[in-house]
DNA sequence: TGAAAATCCTATTAATTTACTCGGAAATAA
DNA sequence: TTATTTCCGAGTAAATTAATAGGATTTTCA
């Protein structure tokens, strides 16, 4: 996805091309992006030249978007989910650390979007560039 | 260790009593404490009457001391601790990521405390009561 | 002193998850 | 028409997690 939004506004980048930049195996990229399409996060262009486009800017996709939708959303523990199976109060001090948790990672991915993340790459390039004496 | 927080200053709980109350396998809990007395966290008293009391008081030890002795520290992706592995910089837009993910969690739980917990579970207690109008 | 109650220690196992592989069908551009 | 590319579903290997198991050691207490 950062491949994707590094590239917006261009032609559709095929899996074989994200699959050699990123170092991710082809086929695993496959299934991933099947489950990206099928939420609406990309759009694929099929046949020869095709690939694939963020189906939104880079400014209006966080980077939990995606985590929600690769490694679904977060559960740290069945009963924040599965209230009914809480049945022990024992547990619910637990319970209110595992939601802090949660909400804390949420908080930080869904408040990060692509477009973030490519301009801490750029810039980052540029410092890169400077230590170097360039 | 919620368990051993709420008994603090009394009796050594053993790992049968603990077992019971928090609906874990004996077995698997035996395993836990080994590791948990091996990093100080608890101290053991063996023999009949023996059983476990935390090494320091409630308010003392975080959240994240337990987690990071039984699930280990935080590691989100392997190129935060071992940074010569990331040779491509590709990747660091990802690795800022990570990076702050993990902050944020440890940010949590460091900083609540088994006292929080404690302190958490009986004012819930007190508001259950009042909800049944007691 | 001996039996019961505990921890201590190491090895094994079953279920789940994760990353990855594979083969072939369908669509499209050149 | 052929090469390129997505689409789809099934299968696999390694690692992790929670749990199990058995026996040794330590300590209390009657």
């Amino acid at each position: 996805m950062f491949e994707l939004a590094l590239n917006y506004g261009s032609e559709p980048l095929s899996i074989k091309t994200i699959s050699e930049k990123q170092n991710i195996s082809e086929y695993y990229l496959e299934q991933l992006f099947g489950s990206l399409r099928k939420a609406g996060l990309v759009k694929s262009i099929r046949g020869a030249q095709g690939g694939y486009v963020l189906s939104r800017p880079p400014s209006e996709i966080t980077v939990g978007d995606v985590l929600d939708v690769l490694e679904g959303p977060i559960e740290i523990s069945e009963c924040i989910e599965d209230e009914d199976n809480c049945s022990r109060v024992e547990y619910c001090a637990t319970r209110l650390l595992w939601i802090k948790i949660r909400d804390s990672v949420n908080q930080v991915t869904h408040s990060i979007t692509l477009e973030d993340m490519v301009n801490d790459y750029k810039s980052m390039n540029i410092i890169t560039s400077i230590k170097r004496g360039e």
